[in-house]
DNA sequence: TTCCGAATTTAACCCATGTAATTAACCGGC
DNA sequence: GCCGGTTAATTACATGGGTTAAATTCGGAA
C-alpha cells in the first residue's frame, strides 16, 4: 500500500514519457488535454538526478531552467544575512519549481533537495514557447499558482496568528493530505523526511521548541514523529486541535 | 506633488476608458499591448464605489466577479475561529482582486476596504472568455502572480524570522516603494491609512506592541507614523535596520 | 559490532511579545 | 463648541517561545 520513500530507495525513479507519467495528475499542468502532451514533451530538455542537500537554484541568482519534481522531497527557502532560514514550502512529486525564472532576473528564493530527487528539466526559452503556442498551459499554470497562493496564505496566517502546537499539527496534516492524494500513505502513517530543524524553519520556531511541542503532541496521543515516519494517532483530535479542514482540491 | 489620499477626498476617483486609464501601468495586465485593451474594456462589466470598512468578498464564499482596484486602499485577510485576524496583503491602485474565483468555489481569504474605494468590475465568465481569446492576458497575469508570490514569500520570512522592529520597518518601506512608483509620495512623507491594529494584524503582532515599537523607531529618528501620514526620517538607516532592498520591479 | 556525526532531548534561564485595563488624544458629525 | 466613538499611548504583569549548552539517542558506514 505504501510507496517506498525516495530516500529509502538507492536511486530515485526516473521519468519517461509525459503521456504515461505517473505524477502528471499532481503536476501544475494536470488539466491539459492528453493530446497536448507532445508539446510538453518537446519542451522537456532532459531529466536530472540531484543528490540530497543540494541546491536546485539560488536566491538572488538567475536561472535558465525550470523543473517539475518527479520523485523525492525538496523545499524552497530564504536565508537572512545572519543565517536564519525560512522555509517557504515543501515540494512533493508534481511540484513545479522555479517558474519565476520566466519573468525575473533574480530568483526570490532558493530551492534545495531533502532527499535524492529526480527532476524533469525545462529550458526557460522552450517553456516560454510552449506557453505561447499552447495557451491551455497558461490557463493551467494560473490555476496552479492560485492554488499555491492559497496555501501560502494559510501558512502566513499560521505564522502570524497560531501557536506552535497548531502550526505543527497543521503542517503535518497538510503534508498528510498531499501524500494521501498521491497514494503515498499507509493508513495514518507516512514517510516524513523533514528533520525537526526543517519543521522549525518552516514554522518560524526553533528546533528546541519543535522538539518540546512534539513531546506534548505525542503524550496527548495525537501525533508521533520518529526517524522518517510520521503517524497520526488521532486524526479527529488533531484536526480539531489544529482547526484544520482540507483545502479545496481543484475543480471549478 | 503628493496625490491626495482617497480617504481625504469626498468621493473616490472613478474609472473611465481602459485605454487612458491612469493606473493601467500598475495593473496586473500592464504589459499587454495597447491594441488589446478593447477586449479588456469589453470584459469590464461596470465600476463600483465601495465605502470604507466593507467587505468586497468573503472567505469561504464564492464570488461571481473579480476586480481591479482603481482608487483607494483595501486589504485581504483571513479570520480564525476566535476572531484573530491575519492581514495577507495591502491593496493599492492597480491591484487585481479575487482572481481565485476563476477556478475555485470558495475564496481563500476575504477582502475589505480601508478607505472608500472604486473598483473596475469584471464578470467572472467574461474574464474567462477574455483569457481564452487573448492569451497575452494570461501571460501577464502569470507574471503578476509570480511577482505577488515573491512578495508573499518576503512577508512569510518576515513573520517567521524577523523581530517586530524589522517587520514594521519593512512593511513601511515596501508600501513606500509601491506608493513611490505611483507618484503618491511627497518626499519622504506619504499617506498611510492602515491603523496600528492593521499593521499588527499584517505582521503577526499585537497593537500594543506595534505602538511600543513605533515609539522606539520614532525615538531613534527613523520613522514617524501619525494620523494618516507616515514620514521616513532616515531612509538609509531604516533600510539598513530592516535589511531592505527594493524588489525587482518588473522586466525580464 | 563499533564508531562517529547528526538529530533529538533535556534543562535552566530569560526576553520579546502578549494580555488586560485604563487613560488620553483625536476626529467627525451635529 | 460639544459629544461619542475610534485610535493611540501607557502601565503592570504574564507567558510562549528563544537561547545556550550539555547529555543522550539514533543511524549509517566500515
Amino acid at each position: 500500500m505504501v510507496r517506498p520513500a525516495a530516500r529509502l530507495r538507492l536511486s530515485p525513479l526516473q521519468p519517461g514519457l509525459c503521456a504515461k507519467c505517473p505524477v502528471r495528475k499532481f503536476a501544475a499542468y494536470s488539466g491539459v488535454p492528453a493530446g497536448s502532451l507532445k508539446f510538453l514533451q518537446s519542451a522537456r530538455s532532459s531529466d536530472r538526478v540531484v543528490p540530497p542537500r543540494r541546491n536546485i537554484f539560488w536566491e538572488h541568482k538567475g536561472a535558465d531552467e525550470l523543473f517539475t519534481l518527479y520523485d523525492g522531497w525538496a523545499f524552497t527557502f530564504k536565508l537572512l544575512p545572519d543565517g536564519r532560514r525560512q522555509i517557504l514550502d515543501f515540494l512533493l512529486p508534481g511540484s513545479l519549481i522555479g517558474l519565476h525564472a520566466l519573468w525575473f532576473k533574480a530568483m526570490p528564493h532558493s530551492a534545495q533537495t531533502l532527499t535524492s530527487v529526480s527532476l524533469c528539466v525545462f529550458d526557460k526559452e522552450k517553456f516560454r514557447d510552449l506557453l505561447r503556442r499552447k495557451p491551455e498551459y497558461e490557463w493551467e499554470l494560473l490555476k496552479y499558482m492560485a492554488s499555491s497562493q492559497a496555501s501560502r496564505d494559510r501558512r502566513l496566517s499560521d505564522l502570524g496568528r497560531r501557536p506552535a502546537k497548531e502550526r505543527i499539527a497543521r503542517l503535518v496534516l497538510e503534508i498528510f493530505g498531499q501524500l494521501s492524494a498521491r497514494d503515498m500513505v499507509d493508513g495514518h502513517s507516512f514517510t516524513f523526511l523533514p528533520r525537526q530543524q526543517h519543521v522549525a524553519d518552516a514554522l518560524g520556531l526553533t528546533k528546541v521548541h519543535v522538539s518540546r511541542t512534539l513531546q506534548v503532541l505525542r503524550q496527548e496521543g495525537l501525533l508521533k514523529l520518529e526517524h522518517d515516519t510520521a503517524t497520526i494517532l488521532d486524526i479527529k483530535g488533531l484536526r480539531e486541535l489544529a482547526d484544520y479542514t482540507e483545502p479545496e482540491a481543484t475543480g471549478c
